[in-house]
This record gives structure tokens, sequence and C-alpha cells, in this order.
DNA sequence: TATTGTTATACTCTATAACTATA
DNA sequence: TATAGTTATAGAGTATAACAATA
């Protein structure tokens, strides 16, 4: 190294692979969100849950598992939390699920969740040209198809690095 | 949940949020990265570092762990790793900064290692339609700086999620 | 038998604090 | 004093295996 790059930034051939530059912009994305979401006690994954099960009344923790890409048995201690929190009412349903729906706590919660996520999302939209914002969340839903493999579209529990 | 809703997939909000997608794409993408990378048993923060020390011989891992988002505490067993598998070399500078060389091994290592990379980066890249690759670049690098903030571009060790 | 929920456990990644050695 | 490297440790997140309960 020279000697002028000693005391400056690094030559960085990392600029330009898209896979680092992901991850990279999603680790600030998801660090934001959640510092956001700290002041109302949720995580991330959380605040996923919830809007999920408000789009899918009575959907068992393995359907959001398989949604969310997280195992079952990982499923477990988030339920459990947001039960004991009061948020998420689980019923039998039959076999041994649950059918999940928010609680009226739950459902005033996920009002908070909808404006901090609103926000945060524009803060970041703001970045992409009008023009540019479909096409990007249609490359990134086809970034997942790949990884994901249309040969498992209905194959639970798959490892994925989620 | 409506009966067909029971047996199929949920309904997802979740789909038109830019964190979540980026955040499920960077999962996507790292695990194959990973998966190319365990056939020369690097992982992929392994093989950035060796990029890294490429482009910026005599460079400290205070230097890398900087420039990847990467604590000095977490930097050390990385590079003790590195030293330990011969493809870096350490060499005193001054303070207690040591200077980082690739190796001969760690130099022939490298190669494969871009080859991977290429190949794994040309798979994903396909996807996105030849007009929208560097303004997607773009777009991520401004992501970054969004969360790392203008405020604090030579401060080191911040907290970034990483 | 297949699926759901569960327990236990291990491994990776990341964060914090404190210590040392040197300029 | 400030910086680099280090140690120890704790907390997330995620992976695997096994088990119980019910259709």
């Amino acid at each position: 190294m020279d000697i002028d790059a000693r005391t400056s930034k690094l030559s960085d051939p990392l600029e330009t692979l898209l896979g680092y530059q992901l991850r990279r912009a999603s680790n600030v994305m998801m660090a934001e969100l959640g510092s956001r979401l700290q002041a109302i006690e949720l995580r991330p994954v959380e605040a996923s849950i919830l809007t999920l099960i408000d789009a899918n009344p009575g959907c068992t923790q393995s359907d959001l598992g398989r949604s969310l890409g997280i195992q079952r048995a990982n499923m477990v201690p988030l339920m459990v939390g947001l039960t004991k929190a009061g948020l998420v009412d689980r019923a039998p349903v039959g076999g041994r699920s649950q059918a999940l729906r928010l609680t009226r706590t739950g459902i005033e919660r996920l009002e908070t969740v909808r404006a901090i996520i609103e926000a945060h999302e524009a803060r970041f939209r703001r970045l992409f040209a009008p023009e540019l914002r479909e096409a990007a969340l249609q490359v990134l839903r086809s970034i997942r198809q790949e990884g994901e493999g249309a040969s498992r579209q209905d194959d639970p529990e798959q490892p994925t690095g989620d």
C-alpha cells in the first residue's frame, strides 16, 4: 500500500459486486428499521409476523415460517413472545395446529408498526428514481426465486440462510 | 383465513416492501456464494478479505474492518484463520499495526475466488436488464450512505448491524 | 403416515468492555 | 493521548435432530 493509501480509504474492488452491495444495503435498512421498532419493543421479524397474521387471520405458525423462511423450531420462541406480550391469540384448530389472530392490542400495535414501516420505506424509496421502483422490487423477487428454486416451491423448511 | 387459503400460500403484504425484499434477496445471494465457496473452504467474508488485501497490500486488519463494517474484535479470529491457513502474511509496521499481504498460496487461492465470484455474479446479474445494472449498484451504494451517514465517514467501528 | 408444535443444542455472526503495547 | 491488536463474553439468528400429539 502506498503512503497516501495508508491514511485514506482502501481501494475497494467489492464496490461493483451485486452480492456485496445487496448485503450491505440490506444490513443498513434492517438496522434502521430495528432502531425505529425498538421504540415499541418489537424486532423487524416480529413486525413481519404481526403484518402477516393480520393479512392471514387463522394461519398457523408453520404457515408463517414457510412464508418468512424461518424454521418451525425457530418460530416457537417468537410466537411464545408475541403471545405472552398479548399481541397474538392462539386457538386449537385440529391436529396440533393453532389458528393465529391478532388480539385487540395486537391490532393497535400493528397500526404503529405500519406507520413506522411506511416512514422507513419512504426514506429509502426516495433514493430510487420513480420509474425504477417497481422494476427493482421485481428483480429482488426474481433473485429470491433463483435461490429458492422453482423445484421446491411447496417444500417447507429448506435452509436458505435466512 | 378462508378455506382455500389454508392450503395455499399466504397473502403476503411484505412483497412490496423494499427492506424485506432486499433482505430476502441478499440472503439468497449470500447462501449461494457460501455454498460455492465451500469447495475451497472459504466463507464469503474471507473471500472479501482476500480480495481487499490484494487490492491494498500493506493494509492493516483495522483498515479491513472499517471497509467491511466489521469490528476490530471480530477481525481477530478471521485474520488468525487466514494466517494459519497460509493465505495471508503479517509483518510489523510500527505501533501495533501489522502490514498484510497475500502469500503465494493466497494469491493462487484468490484466482479461484475470483472465478467463483464472477460465476456467481453472472448468474444473478442476468436478472437485471442491462441498462438497469449500473443504476441498481448506484442505488445500493446510496442506501449504504444513507445508513452510514455522511456525519461519520471516518468514524470507525460504528455498529451498523453488519 | 404426515404435519404441527415443541425441546434441546450447537454454530455463526455481531456487540461491548476491558486490557496491552506502541507511537 | 490515540490507535492497533487482543481477550472474553453475551446476544442474536439459524441449523439439526428428536419427540409428542393429532388428523
